[in-house]
DNA sequence: GCCAACGTTGGC
DNA sequence: GCCAACGTTGGC
């Protein structure tokens, strides 16, 4: 059981989008960076925890708690001409690409980036690291405890 | 829109 | 394998 923090766009999928597609959980296609792809391939589990992280809009934060509910299989969009994700060196013999799926558990009070950096036990967040760009992150014990426990309650 | 930081590509 | 050029991310 480990826990991760994934950012989305909410212009995309937000928290609340999340809630309300179908059986509440999505694939999590569109990741293209090896380091985020290898997390999701190699150690992400079903129930697993997911702070849901709301990126690149006005207020980024944390907007909410789901969980890992599909192991990795081949992100469809990878083969897809059409989609912005296409990858034309993936085949469906050498996939590339995979994607997890996630479920809604909760949407919480938005936790700005900012406040995250207030708190002494968050220092160490991968999230908050100089430069970091990577849309999944492996989150602490500790730090998910004192976000889901202290910071929400 | 700016720009720092990082990742990827491709020539050599 | 090096590294310059280019592309992307994402907060501000």
């Amino acid at each position: 059981m480990r826990y991760w923090l994934m950012k989305s766009e909410p212009d995309e999928v937000s928290i609340e989008d999340l809630a309300r597609a179908p059986r509440r959980s999505v694939a999590w296609f569109g990741v293209r960076n090896y380091q985020a792809r290898n997390f999701m391939r190699d150690q992400m589990q079903i129930g697993d925890g997911v702070l849901f992280y709301h990126s690149s809009c006005a207020q980024p934060g944390i907007a909410g708690l789901a969980e890992v509910c599909a192991g990795a299989y081949p992100d469809e969009t990878q083969f897809d001409r059409a989609s912005k994700y296409y990858d034309a060196k993936a085949t469906r013999d050498k996939p590339r690409w995979v994607n997890v799926e996630v479920k809604f558990v909760k949407k919480t009070r938005l936790i700005s980036l900012a406040e995250l950096r207030e708190h002494e036990e968050l220092t160490g967040m991968r999230l908050l690291a100089r430069g970091n760009r990577l849309s999944i992150t492996p989150v602490d014990p500790d730090e998910w405890k004192f976000i889901t426990t202290k910071l929400l309650k």
